[in-house]
DNA sequence: AAAATTCCGTTGCAGGCGCAACGAAATTTG
DNA sequence: CAAATTTCGTTGCGCCTGCAACGGAATTTT
Protein backbone atom coordinates (compact mmCIF):
# COMPACT_ATOMS: atom_id res chain seq x y z
CA UNK A 1 0.00 0.00 0.00
CA UNK A 2 2.39 2.32 1.13
CA UNK A 3 5.02 0.78 -0.94
CA UNK A 4 3.03 2.09 -3.81
CA UNK A 5 3.30 5.71 -2.65
CA UNK A 6 7.03 5.26 -2.02
CA UNK A 7 7.51 3.77 -5.54
CA UNK A 8 5.25 6.65 -6.72
CA UNK A 9 8.03 9.28 -5.12
CA UNK A 10 10.61 7.95 -7.56
CA UNK A 11 8.18 8.27 -10.77
CA UNK A 12 9.89 10.51 -13.18
CA UNK A 13 6.03 11.69 -14.15
CA UNK A 14 5.39 13.24 -10.63
CA UNK A 15 8.78 14.84 -9.78
CA UNK A 16 8.07 18.07 -8.53
CA UNK A 17 4.53 17.25 -7.13
CA UNK A 18 4.38 16.82 -3.39
CA UNK A 19 3.94 13.64 -1.60
CA UNK A 20 0.96 14.79 -0.17
CA UNK A 21 -0.93 15.91 -2.94
CA UNK A 22 0.04 13.05 -4.73
CA UNK A 23 -2.98 10.65 -3.49
CA UNK A 24 -5.50 13.27 -4.91
CA UNK A 25 -4.20 13.92 -8.03
CA UNK A 26 -4.07 10.31 -8.62
CA UNK A 27 -7.70 10.19 -7.71
CA UNK A 28 -8.37 13.37 -10.63
CA UNK A 29 -6.48 11.71 -13.03
CA UNK A 30 -8.81 8.46 -12.81
CA UNK A 31 -5.41 6.14 -11.52
CA UNK A 32 -6.55 2.94 -11.56
CA UNK A 33 -4.16 0.09 -10.19
CA UNK A 34 -4.19 -3.25 -11.07
CA UNK A 35 -2.85 -6.56 -9.94
CA UNK A 36 -1.65 -8.85 -13.06
CA UNK A 37 -0.40 -12.53 -12.81
CA UNK A 38 2.73 -14.04 -14.73
CA UNK A 39 2.25 -14.03 -18.75
CA UNK A 40 -0.54 -12.08 -18.19
CA UNK A 41 -0.85 -8.98 -21.03
CA UNK A 42 -1.08 -5.53 -20.11
CA UNK A 43 -1.03 -4.40 -23.50
CA UNK A 44 -1.69 -6.19 -26.35
CA UNK A 45 0.10 -5.87 -29.50
CA UNK A 46 -2.45 -4.66 -32.07
CA UNK A 47 -4.43 -2.71 -29.24
CA UNK A 48 -4.69 1.36 -28.78
CA UNK A 49 -2.80 2.23 -26.07
CA UNK A 50 -5.76 4.44 -24.24
CA UNK A 51 -3.04 4.24 -20.51
CA UNK A 52 -0.04 5.29 -19.59
CA UNK A 53 1.46 2.63 -17.29
CA UNK A 54 3.61 2.52 -14.03
CA UNK A 55 5.27 -0.77 -13.09
CA UNK A 56 4.25 -0.56 -9.22
CA UNK A 57 5.86 -4.13 -8.24
CA UNK A 58 7.17 -7.15 -10.35
CA UNK A 59 8.86 -7.22 -13.79
CA UNK A 60 7.57 -6.77 -17.13
CA UNK A 61 8.29 -7.28 -20.51
CA UNK A 62 7.92 -5.10 -23.60
CA UNK A 63 8.23 -7.66 -26.56
CA UNK A 64 7.78 -7.35 -30.25
CA UNK A 65 6.46 -10.29 -32.31
CA UNK A 66 8.08 -10.03 -35.58
CA UNK A 67 6.16 -11.25 -38.88
CA UNK A 68 8.21 -13.97 -38.89
CA UNK A 69 6.88 -15.10 -36.05
CA UNK A 70 10.11 -14.44 -33.96
CA UNK A 71 9.49 -12.84 -30.61
CA UNK A 72 12.25 -10.24 -29.56
CA UNK A 73 12.28 -8.44 -26.16
CA UNK A 74 12.83 -5.18 -26.19
CA UNK A 75 12.90 -4.00 -22.67
CA UNK A 76 12.26 -5.27 -19.13
CA UNK A 77 10.33 -2.62 -16.70
CA UNK A 78 10.96 -2.47 -13.00
CA UNK A 79 9.16 -0.60 -10.49
CA UNK A 80 9.16 2.96 -10.96
CA UNK A 81 9.42 2.62 -14.89
CA UNK A 82 7.00 3.32 -16.83
CA UNK A 83 5.51 2.42 -20.45
CA UNK A 84 3.21 3.15 -23.48
CA UNK A 85 3.71 7.16 -23.67
CA UNK A 86 4.92 7.22 -26.39
CA UNK A 87 2.29 5.21 -28.38
CA UNK A 88 -0.30 7.28 -26.10
CA UNK A 89 0.92 10.47 -26.80
CA UNK A 90 1.83 9.61 -30.66
CA UNK A 91 -2.29 8.86 -30.81
CA UNK A 92 -0.50 5.17 -32.19
CA UNK A 93 -3.78 3.12 -33.57
CA UNK A 94 -2.30 -0.23 -33.41
CA UNK A 95 0.31 -0.83 -31.30
CA UNK A 96 3.24 -2.61 -32.62
CA UNK A 97 4.20 -4.23 -29.08
CA UNK A 98 3.23 -6.04 -26.08
CA UNK A 99 3.62 -5.62 -22.50
CA UNK A 100 3.46 -8.51 -20.03
CA UNK A 101 4.17 -9.70 -16.99
CA UNK A 102 7.05 -11.96 -15.98
CA UNK A 103 6.53 -12.53 -12.56
CA UNK A 104 3.26 -11.55 -10.46
CA UNK A 105 2.82 -7.76 -10.14
CA UNK A 106 0.74 -4.23 -9.97
CA UNK A 107 0.99 -2.23 -12.83
CA UNK A 108 -0.67 2.03 -12.33
CA UNK A 109 -2.90 2.76 -15.10
CA UNK A 110 -3.86 6.80 -16.02
CA UNK A 111 -6.25 7.57 -18.45
CA UNK A 112 -4.00 9.49 -21.17
CA UNK A 113 -7.01 11.36 -22.39
CA UNK A 114 -6.89 12.87 -18.35
CA UNK A 115 -3.56 13.54 -18.68
CA UNK A 116 -3.88 15.70 -21.48
CA UNK A 117 -6.99 18.02 -20.71
CA UNK A 118 -6.60 19.06 -17.51
CA UNK A 119 -9.96 18.33 -15.12
CA UNK A 120 -12.79 21.21 -14.19
CA UNK A 121 -11.11 21.70 -10.75
CA UNK A 122 -7.77 22.71 -11.92
CA UNK A 123 -5.44 20.66 -10.15
CA UNK A 124 -2.39 23.24 -9.84
CA UNK A 125 0.20 20.43 -10.89
CA UNK A 126 -1.66 19.22 -14.08
CA UNK A 127 0.59 21.49 -15.91
CA UNK A 128 3.78 20.34 -14.07
CA UNK A 129 2.73 16.86 -15.23
CA UNK A 130 2.62 17.85 -19.23
CA UNK A 131 6.26 19.67 -18.81
CA UNK A 132 7.35 16.17 -17.02
CA UNK A 133 5.95 14.33 -19.70
CA UNK A 134 7.60 16.63 -22.30
CA UNK A 135 10.97 16.00 -20.81
CA UNK A 136 10.92 12.48 -20.62
CA UNK A 137 10.11 12.11 -23.93
CA UNK A 138 12.38 14.66 -25.26
CA UNK A 139 15.27 12.50 -22.99
CA UNK A 140 14.76 9.36 -24.34
CA UNK A 141 14.80 10.97 -27.77
CA UNK A 142 18.72 12.34 -26.58
CA UNK A 143 19.65 9.00 -25.56
CA UNK A 144 17.89 7.28 -28.95
CA UNK A 145 19.87 9.45 -31.29
CA UNK A 146 23.03 8.41 -28.98
CA UNK A 147 22.74 5.62 -29.33
CA UNK A 148 21.91 5.35 -33.13
CA UNK A 149 24.99 7.30 -33.66
CA UNK A 150 26.64 4.25 -32.00
CA UNK A 151 25.13 1.75 -33.72
CA UNK A 152 25.84 3.89 -36.85
CA UNK A 153 29.46 3.07 -36.25
CA UNK A 154 30.65 0.26 -38.63
CA UNK A 155 33.40 -1.49 -36.57
CA UNK A 156 32.91 -2.80 -33.32
CA UNK A 157 36.16 -1.10 -32.28
CA UNK A 158 34.59 2.48 -33.26
CA UNK A 159 30.98 1.15 -31.05
CA UNK A 160 32.98 0.25 -28.24
CA UNK A 161 35.74 3.03 -28.44
CA UNK A 162 32.33 5.65 -28.96
CA UNK A 163 30.65 3.82 -25.99
CA UNK A 164 33.51 4.33 -23.54
CA UNK A 165 34.42 7.98 -24.40
CA UNK A 166 30.98 8.87 -23.80
CA UNK A 167 30.73 7.05 -20.44
CA UNK A 168 34.23 8.59 -20.07
CA UNK A 169 32.70 12.03 -20.57
CA UNK A 170 30.45 12.12 -18.08
CA UNK A 171 32.28 10.14 -15.31
CA UNK A 172 36.18 10.39 -15.79
CA UNK A 173 38.49 8.71 -17.57
CA UNK A 174 38.35 5.31 -15.32
CA UNK A 175 34.82 4.39 -14.15
CA UNK A 176 32.35 1.33 -14.45
CA UNK A 177 29.93 0.65 -16.69
CA UNK A 178 26.25 -0.31 -15.86
CA UNK A 179 26.86 -3.64 -18.07
CA UNK A 180 27.88 -6.99 -17.91
CA UNK A 181 29.74 -8.25 -21.14
CA UNK A 182 26.68 -10.05 -22.41
CA UNK A 183 24.54 -6.80 -21.74
CA UNK A 184 27.39 -4.35 -23.32
CA UNK A 185 27.47 -6.94 -26.48
CA UNK A 186 23.49 -6.78 -27.21
CA UNK A 187 23.48 -2.89 -25.97
CA UNK A 188 25.96 -2.48 -29.06
CA UNK A 189 24.33 -4.78 -31.21
CA UNK A 190 27.54 -7.14 -31.65
CA UNK A 191 28.55 -10.59 -30.62
CA UNK A 192 29.71 -11.17 -27.44
CA UNK A 193 32.93 -13.04 -28.47
CA UNK A 194 33.81 -10.37 -31.18
CA UNK A 195 33.00 -8.08 -28.73
CA UNK A 196 35.74 -9.72 -25.92
CA UNK A 197 37.79 -9.73 -28.72
CA UNK A 198 38.49 -6.65 -29.60
CA UNK A 199 38.37 -5.37 -26.08
CA UNK A 200 41.68 -7.63 -25.65
CA UNK A 201 42.84 -5.86 -28.83
CA UNK A 202 42.53 -2.71 -27.65
CA UNK A 203 43.88 -3.54 -24.31
CA UNK A 204 46.95 -5.50 -25.71
CA UNK A 205 47.46 -1.89 -28.16
CA UNK A 206 47.39 0.53 -25.30
CA UNK A 207 44.62 2.07 -25.73
CA UNK A 208 42.34 0.84 -22.82
CA UNK A 209 42.41 -0.97 -19.43
CA UNK A 210 39.73 -2.39 -17.83
CA UNK A 211 39.04 -5.36 -15.12
CA UNK A 212 35.45 -6.98 -14.90
CA UNK A 213 33.44 -3.93 -15.68
CA UNK A 214 35.78 -1.22 -14.86
CA UNK A 215 37.51 0.86 -17.65
CA UNK A 216 40.21 3.24 -18.07
CA UNK A 217 40.93 4.99 -21.31
CA UNK A 218 45.33 5.50 -21.51
CA UNK B 1 5.85 37.69 -46.03
CA UNK B 2 2.75 35.55 -46.95
CA UNK B 3 5.13 32.86 -47.72
CA UNK B 4 6.15 32.78 -44.19
CA UNK B 5 1.80 31.90 -43.48
CA UNK B 6 2.42 29.30 -46.07
CA UNK B 7 5.23 27.30 -44.40
CA UNK B 8 3.51 28.05 -41.15
CA UNK B 9 0.45 26.18 -41.88
CA UNK B 10 2.41 22.81 -42.75
CA UNK B 11 4.33 23.27 -40.07
CA UNK B 12 3.22 20.07 -37.43
CA UNK B 13 3.61 22.36 -34.23
CA UNK B 14 0.78 24.21 -35.53
CA UNK B 15 -1.83 21.11 -36.42
CA UNK B 16 -5.42 22.20 -35.96
CA UNK B 17 -4.72 25.82 -35.46
CA UNK B 18 -6.87 28.34 -37.76
CA UNK B 19 -4.71 30.00 -39.97
CA UNK B 20 -6.66 33.41 -38.36
CA UNK B 21 -5.34 33.08 -35.23
CA UNK B 22 -2.01 31.71 -36.07
CA UNK B 23 -0.51 35.54 -36.20
CA UNK B 24 -1.61 36.29 -32.80
CA UNK B 25 -0.57 33.41 -31.36
CA UNK B 26 3.02 33.77 -32.93
CA UNK B 27 3.10 37.11 -31.46
CA UNK B 28 1.85 35.82 -28.21
CA UNK B 29 4.53 33.33 -27.68
CA UNK B 30 7.22 36.17 -28.67
CA UNK B 31 7.88 34.66 -32.18
CA UNK B 32 11.31 36.03 -33.66
CA UNK B 33 11.85 35.50 -37.47
CA UNK B 34 15.62 36.09 -38.16
CA UNK B 35 17.20 36.34 -41.60
CA UNK B 36 20.48 33.95 -41.37
CA UNK B 37 23.52 34.12 -43.89
CA UNK B 38 25.25 30.78 -44.96
CA UNK B 39 27.88 29.33 -42.49
CA UNK B 40 25.92 31.42 -39.94
CA UNK B 41 25.23 29.89 -36.59
CA UNK B 42 21.70 29.65 -35.23
CA UNK B 43 22.41 27.15 -32.28
CA UNK B 44 26.13 26.19 -31.58
CA UNK B 45 27.64 23.02 -29.79
CA UNK B 46 28.05 24.76 -25.81
CA UNK B 47 24.98 26.70 -26.08
CA UNK B 48 21.86 26.00 -23.98
CA UNK B 49 18.43 25.80 -26.19
CA UNK B 50 16.23 28.24 -25.28
CA UNK B 51 13.89 28.45 -28.30
CA UNK B 52 12.53 25.95 -30.43
CA UNK B 53 13.19 26.98 -34.26
CA UNK B 54 11.35 26.38 -37.48
CA UNK B 55 13.01 26.64 -40.51
CA UNK B 56 11.30 29.24 -43.10
CA UNK B 57 13.56 29.36 -45.84
CA UNK B 58 16.78 28.04 -46.68
CA UNK B 59 18.73 24.70 -46.07
CA UNK B 60 20.23 24.36 -42.32
CA UNK B 61 22.24 21.62 -41.23
CA UNK B 62 22.63 19.95 -37.80
CA UNK B 63 26.14 18.63 -37.38
CA UNK B 64 28.03 17.41 -34.81
CA UNK B 65 31.82 17.89 -33.61
CA UNK B 66 33.50 14.89 -32.40
CA UNK B 67 36.22 14.43 -29.98
CA UNK B 68 38.36 13.70 -32.60
CA UNK B 69 37.56 16.34 -34.62
CA UNK B 70 35.06 14.97 -36.63
CA UNK B 71 32.19 17.04 -37.88
CA UNK B 72 29.40 14.38 -39.03
CA UNK B 73 26.21 15.91 -40.57
CA UNK B 74 23.45 14.68 -38.39
CA UNK B 75 20.41 16.33 -40.33
CA UNK B 76 19.35 18.57 -43.11
CA UNK B 77 16.68 20.72 -42.29
CA UNK B 78 14.15 22.23 -44.93
CA UNK B 79 11.42 24.34 -44.85
CA UNK B 80 8.77 23.62 -42.07
CA UNK B 81 11.25 21.64 -40.25
CA UNK B 82 12.14 22.26 -36.80
CA UNK B 83 14.99 21.80 -34.43
CA UNK B 84 15.95 21.75 -31.00
CA UNK B 85 12.42 20.91 -29.89
CA UNK B 86 13.86 17.97 -27.78
CA UNK B 87 16.90 20.03 -26.12
CA UNK B 88 14.76 23.00 -25.01
CA UNK B 89 12.12 20.04 -23.61
CA UNK B 90 14.94 18.00 -21.80
CA UNK B 91 16.00 21.43 -20.45
CA UNK B 92 19.58 20.55 -21.76
CA UNK B 93 22.32 22.74 -20.35
CA UNK B 94 25.13 22.20 -23.36
CA UNK B 95 23.61 21.24 -26.60
CA UNK B 96 25.86 18.33 -28.32
CA UNK B 97 25.00 19.74 -31.61
CA UNK B 98 25.41 22.70 -33.28
CA UNK B 99 22.75 24.29 -36.42
CA UNK B 100 23.91 26.44 -38.95
CA UNK B 101 23.03 27.86 -42.57
CA UNK B 102 23.90 26.04 -45.36
CA UNK B 103 22.23 28.59 -47.49
CA UNK B 104 21.04 32.22 -46.59
CA UNK B 105 17.84 31.73 -44.67
CA UNK B 106 15.63 32.85 -42.30
CA UNK B 107 14.00 30.72 -39.21
CA UNK B 108 11.69 31.54 -36.45
CA UNK B 109 12.67 31.53 -33.18
CA UNK B 110 9.85 30.39 -30.17
CA UNK B 111 10.99 30.98 -26.49
CA UNK B 112 10.35 27.78 -24.60
CA UNK B 113 9.22 29.00 -21.80
CA UNK B 114 6.52 30.80 -23.68
CA UNK B 115 5.39 27.92 -25.20
CA UNK B 116 5.63 25.87 -21.74
CA UNK B 117 3.98 28.32 -19.44
CA UNK B 118 0.77 29.84 -21.19
CA UNK B 119 1.07 33.62 -21.40
CA UNK B 120 -2.07 35.65 -18.85
CA UNK B 121 -4.70 36.50 -21.34
CA UNK B 122 -5.40 32.58 -22.10
CA UNK B 123 -4.89 31.71 -25.87
CA UNK B 124 -7.10 29.20 -26.17
CA UNK B 125 -5.09 27.15 -28.56
CA UNK B 126 -2.03 26.72 -26.03
CA UNK B 127 -3.13 23.40 -25.20
CA UNK B 128 -3.14 22.56 -28.74
CA UNK B 129 0.28 23.49 -28.89
CA UNK B 130 1.66 21.32 -25.73
CA UNK B 131 -0.40 17.95 -27.30
CA UNK B 132 1.59 18.72 -30.67
CA UNK B 133 4.98 18.93 -29.18
CA UNK B 134 3.66 16.02 -26.91
CA UNK B 135 2.56 13.94 -30.46
CA UNK B 136 5.89 15.07 -32.33
CA UNK B 137 8.33 13.79 -29.89
CA UNK B 138 6.41 10.67 -28.91
CA UNK B 139 6.30 9.90 -33.13
CA UNK B 140 10.11 10.59 -33.15
CA UNK B 141 10.55 8.24 -30.40
CA UNK B 142 8.93 5.68 -31.98
CA UNK B 143 10.64 6.04 -35.51
CA UNK B 144 14.10 5.67 -33.45
CA UNK B 145 12.85 2.62 -31.89
CA UNK B 146 12.06 1.48 -35.48
CA UNK B 147 15.38 2.64 -36.60
CA UNK B 148 17.33 0.96 -33.42
CA UNK B 149 15.79 -2.34 -34.27
CA UNK B 150 16.91 -1.82 -37.70
CA UNK B 151 20.28 -1.34 -36.74
CA UNK B 152 20.41 -3.65 -34.15
CA UNK B 153 20.11 -6.51 -37.12
CA UNK B 154 23.51 -8.24 -37.68
CA UNK B 155 23.79 -8.08 -41.35
CA UNK B 156 22.94 -6.16 -44.52
CA UNK B 157 20.17 -8.38 -45.73
CA UNK B 158 18.37 -8.86 -42.26
CA UNK B 159 18.56 -5.08 -42.19
CA UNK B 160 17.81 -4.54 -45.58
CA UNK B 161 14.32 -7.09 -45.67
CA UNK B 162 13.66 -5.61 -42.44
CA UNK B 163 13.22 -2.35 -43.86
CA UNK B 164 11.33 -3.83 -47.01
CA UNK B 165 8.86 -5.58 -44.75
CA UNK B 166 8.37 -2.27 -42.88
CA UNK B 167 7.55 -0.54 -45.57
CA UNK B 168 5.53 -3.24 -47.23
CA UNK B 169 3.49 -3.44 -44.31
CA UNK B 170 2.35 0.33 -44.90
CA UNK B 171 2.19 0.56 -48.53
CA UNK B 172 1.65 -3.18 -49.57
CA UNK B 173 4.09 -5.50 -51.15
CA UNK B 174 5.17 -3.10 -54.51
CA UNK B 175 6.25 0.09 -53.48
CA UNK B 176 8.58 3.20 -54.06
CA UNK B 177 11.20 3.94 -51.07
CA UNK B 178 11.93 7.46 -50.94
CA UNK B 179 15.38 7.03 -50.95
CA UNK B 180 18.51 6.54 -53.50
CA UNK B 181 20.91 3.91 -53.07
CA UNK B 182 23.39 6.21 -51.64
CA UNK B 183 20.77 7.37 -49.14
CA UNK B 184 19.78 3.98 -48.44
CA UNK B 185 22.73 2.60 -47.53
CA UNK B 186 23.37 5.59 -45.10
CA UNK B 187 19.84 4.79 -43.60
CA UNK B 188 20.62 1.41 -43.04
CA UNK B 189 24.35 2.54 -42.23
CA UNK B 190 26.26 0.07 -44.20
CA UNK B 191 28.23 0.35 -47.36
CA UNK B 192 26.68 1.42 -50.77
CA UNK B 193 28.12 -0.90 -52.61
CA UNK B 194 27.54 -4.02 -50.28
CA UNK B 195 24.63 -3.14 -50.61
CA UNK B 196 24.14 -3.55 -53.74
CA UNK B 197 26.15 -6.51 -53.65
CA UNK B 198 23.35 -7.75 -51.07
CA UNK B 199 19.97 -6.29 -53.20
CA UNK B 200 21.85 -8.70 -55.96
CA UNK B 201 21.65 -11.50 -54.33
CA UNK B 202 18.00 -11.40 -53.00
CA UNK B 203 16.76 -10.55 -56.17
CA UNK B 204 19.16 -13.92 -57.69
CA UNK B 205 17.63 -15.86 -54.66
CA UNK B 206 13.97 -14.92 -56.15
CA UNK B 207 13.43 -12.71 -52.95
CA UNK B 208 12.74 -9.83 -53.88
CA UNK B 209 12.05 -7.98 -57.32
CA UNK B 210 13.21 -4.05 -57.83
CA UNK B 211 14.19 -1.74 -60.71
CA UNK B 212 15.67 1.58 -59.32
CA UNK B 213 13.84 2.58 -56.29
CA UNK B 214 10.78 0.47 -56.86
CA UNK B 215 10.78 -2.43 -55.15
CA UNK B 216 8.72 -5.86 -54.66
CA UNK B 217 8.36 -8.42 -52.08
CA UNK B 218 8.18 -12.16 -53.60
C1' DA C 1 24.44 17.43 -78.62
C1' DA C 2 28.69 17.00 -76.30
C1' DA C 3 30.79 17.32 -72.02
C1' DA C 4 30.67 16.96 -67.30
C1' DT C 5 28.89 15.33 -63.23
C1' DT C 6 26.44 12.35 -60.38
C1' DC C 7 24.53 7.87 -59.44
C1' DC C 8 24.84 3.09 -59.37
C1' DG C 9 26.27 -1.73 -60.25
C1' DT C 10 30.31 -4.87 -60.25
C1' DT C 11 34.33 -6.96 -58.54
C1' DG C 12 38.89 -8.23 -56.15
C1' DC C 13 40.78 -8.16 -51.90
C1' DA C 14 41.67 -8.38 -47.17
C1' DG C 15 40.36 -7.89 -42.82
C1' DG C 16 36.41 -7.97 -39.67
C1' DC C 17 33.03 -10.32 -37.44
C1' DG C 18 29.37 -13.74 -36.51
C1' DC C 19 29.13 -18.34 -35.06
C1' DA C 20 30.09 -22.38 -32.60
C1' DA C 21 32.66 -24.79 -29.44
C1' DC C 22 35.48 -25.24 -25.54
C1' DG C 23 37.43 -24.32 -21.06
C1' DA C 24 38.41 -21.44 -17.12
C1' DA C 25 36.70 -18.53 -13.67
C1' DA C 26 33.13 -16.89 -10.94
C1' DT C 27 28.81 -17.27 -8.85
C1' DT C 28 24.93 -19.81 -7.14
C1' DT C 29 22.78 -23.77 -5.26
C1' DG C 30 22.28 -27.72 -2.43
C1' DC D 1 32.55 -27.80 0.33
C1' DA D 2 31.13 -29.94 -3.85
C1' DA D 3 28.22 -29.62 -7.67
C1' DA D 4 25.82 -27.03 -10.83
C1' DT D 5 25.08 -23.02 -13.36
C1' DT D 6 26.26 -18.84 -15.35
C1' DT D 7 29.64 -15.63 -17.14
C1' DC D 8 33.42 -14.70 -19.81
C1' DG D 9 37.74 -15.21 -22.48
C1' DT D 10 39.85 -17.71 -26.42
C1' DT D 11 40.20 -19.57 -30.89
C1' DG D 12 39.35 -21.69 -35.60
C1' DC D 13 36.57 -21.26 -39.50
C1' DG D 14 34.35 -19.18 -43.15
C1' DC D 15 31.36 -15.84 -44.81
C1' DC D 16 30.28 -11.02 -44.76
C1' DT D 17 31.23 -6.55 -45.69
C1' DG D 18 34.02 -2.32 -45.92
C1' DC D 19 37.09 -0.32 -49.14
C1' DA D 20 38.84 1.09 -53.39
C1' DA D 21 38.66 1.22 -58.12
C1' DC D 22 36.44 0.97 -62.46
C1' DG D 23 32.93 1.46 -65.96
C1' DG D 24 28.39 2.18 -67.56
C1' DA D 25 23.99 4.58 -67.16
C1' DA D 26 21.47 8.52 -66.16
C1' DT D 27 21.12 13.27 -65.40
C1' DT D 28 22.68 18.03 -65.66
C1' DT D 29 25.25 21.69 -67.60
C1' DT D 30 26.98 24.51 -71.18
Amino acid sequence: MDSYTEVMGSVELFRGVEAAHLRAMLQCLGAKTVAVSKDQYVLAAGDKAEHVGIVLEGRFLVVRDDIDGERSLLATLSPGDFFAEALCCAAVAESPVSVLADADGTVMLLPFQRILHTCTSACGHHSRLLENMLAILASKNLLFQDRMELLSQKSIRRRVMRYLESVAAQKGREFSIPFSREELADFLAVDRSALSRELARLKAEGHIDYWKNVFKLL
